[in-house]
DNA sequence: GAGCCGACTTGGATCGATCCAGTACGCCGG
DNA sequence: CCGGCGTACTGGATCGATCCAAGTCGGCTC
């Protein structure tokens, strides 16, 4: 192992100790089947004999690639349920490893510049390609991205502009809702309700889909059964508190374990016990849905997927290979707990 | 901005747009303070037009420095209320940019090899330094780390060896939960349990001590009013029943938001209500924490704080300049919800 | 006006891995 | 024994920013 000098070996290092040129040290590395066996492997033990790893900024400065995939972290909200990242970083890096990539972080200061941070590293050829997320916001930094030549993919669809033509990856949220409201539906509720986002949101109006077109499938009525607003704790709470008085559904679907979480709040309130009197669905499968008493039934996503998805897109276009399709919709799973 | 060429512009493209020579143009980046005003407003107005960022391979080659920092991301635990993870991140990632720095993250595959990863991105001179945050299984990373001369910070003191050499940063548990029971006595409880970690867990018992300390204090008996076992949701439920049937206190307090959530269960199984009839308190301040009904006690550790002194710190330690303390204790505060 | 100082600028060498063109060598058929 | 061919290996050039030692030039003093 690593013996001891004052600097790392390098790869003329390597190549003295073992006897060959440098050349020959790359092509054991970067295409072994260049070399006779026997070559290959005296080189190989005087590798694994100096502990010598290639050092990358070098290799980055001849290949003009850092096997870097930059991510920005959005400034985190507190008090939402919503710990998707958490969930998806874990993913991404692990998928990323796999791929021979590293995930950087930065963060993008202030939200007015949808590109802030991007753009540096983008030129100092820091990054080999990022990974977009924030596309509940419309997500603004594709089209720039694009603009630019930077290769990237999103994680969410291109609401706006479906013919867009860069590569993204996505959950199917619709289908998600789907199987919360077959779930109920199979269990015999009949007044199922909706608390959900504004009408602007495309990801909140796809998912309501899912409600409502499942409902008119079994021939339900969904009138007045509807409550859009903020994603919070406390529009949760007041859509539900305003539904149970007027409306009495038997089960509540929401576009999101945050709005779920109000959703308890208020049965908490009026003394009623989630699952035995009203059945609760939330979206996203948070940490807090697992946790909750007496536990939250909701849509999981895929993300582990997800994050795999990503990469493989990802490989193909820096390997400049033809991305075999332009979107992918992966379809999530229903985590049933005692709340339904 | 930046004009369309083939290739990004170099440190020479800008030297020769400004007429000046490569030097210049480098000193008008790293020490502006050698060029004349006027001098330096024409490289900077040529690096703007030009859209110039340095080569971010070509400098850490030659500099040996990368300005990044690694982060070991440890696998997902599900299940457990603790998303630390998430915000931390979000303040490491927030200040390391500040300085100048970037974070880089990986996985280190199985938990087998505590070294698996940093290895890697050590030799090949990837990343300037670590911050190590496994702390909790008894930080085994940091003596290898500090065997091989590698730059880190912990997260966390090093338990088993107190005179370690390595800098870190760590929260006050011990005084979080001294706030906690501080809080609840003021409220007027009189028997306040415990329910925490095994006795082999330093941290556990660290926190405890802030529980036992804190009562005895108060001339108040912690006799039979302590329970010690894992840190999962169903251990905090099951010592919950078990205290209330027998020991019936009016308080318990949680080493963490797990256990937390696990007495909540508790109380909801046997139709308490948290606040009003058993007060509880968590530590972390996790996401769960602020969303369940009816909302739950919690020690908060000050991340964005400890991230901003682990990355002073880091600073003093690349900058080869002295490390002015080696380990620097935060004090938490007290989250107050309706759970107390 | 010669001498000198200091501020500013210059071209060449360097970091370490890869690309490129070219050389040595073994094998074969003629 | 020679020429042709392909495999395996070699030395020099290159990526782009920084380090280094030396050079230029204006201004100042005597």
């Amino acid at each position: 192992m690593a013996r001891r000098t004052g600097r790392a070996p390098t790869l003329a290092t390597v190549a003295q100790t073992a006897g060959v040129s440098r050349q020959t040290v790359s092509n054991a590395l970067n295409s072994p089947h260049l070399l006779r066996p026997e070559t290959l492997a005296r080189v190989q033990s005087a590798i694994d004999e100096l502990g010598y790893s290639p050092n990358r900024a070098a290799r980055q400065l001849r290949t003009r690639a850092s096997q870097l995939i930059g991510l920005r972290v959005e400034p985190a909200s507190e008090g939402t349920a919503n710990a998707l990242m958490d969930r998806f970083l874990h993913s991404l890096v692990e998928s990323s490893n796999d791929a021979g990539y590293h995930v950087l972080l930065f963060s993008g200061g202030e939200a007015s510049d949808p590109l802030a941070g991007y753009d540096d590293l983008l030129r100092s050829t820091a990054v080999d390609a990022f990974v977009v997320t924030d596309t509940y916001r419309g997500n603004p930094q594709a089209g720039l991205l694009a603009q630019r030549g930077a290769p990237f993919v999103a994680f969410g669809r291109p609401w706006r502009e479906p013919v867009a033509e860069h590569p993204w990856v996505d959950v199917d949220g619709r289908a998600g809702v789907v199987l919360a409201v077959e779930h109920l539906l199979a269990r015999g509720h009949e007044r199922v309700a909706w608390i959900g986002w504004h009408k602007g949101s495309h990801i909140g109006e796809d998912r309501r889909s899912g409600w409502h077109d499942t409902l008119h499938a079994h021939g339900l009525s969904t009138t007045r059964l509807s409550a859009r607003g903020d994603d919070t704790l406390d529009f949760g709470r007041r859509a539900a508190l305003a539904l149970l008085d007027s409306e009495q559904p038997t089960a509540i679907v929401c576009a999101s374990d945050t709005l779920a979480m109000g959703v308890l709040h208020a049965l908490a309130e009026t003394g009623r016990v989630p699952g035995r009197d009203v059945a609760v669905t939330g979206f996203d499968d948070s940490i807090a849905a697992q946790v909750v008493p007496p536990g939250l039934t909701s849509v999981r996503q895929p993300l582990e997927a997800v994050a795999q998805e990503i990469i493989d897109v990802l490989g193909e276009l820096l390997g400049h290979r033809e991305v075999t399709e332009r979107g992918r919709l992966l379809t999530p799973t229903l985590s049933v707990r005692n709340s339904s």
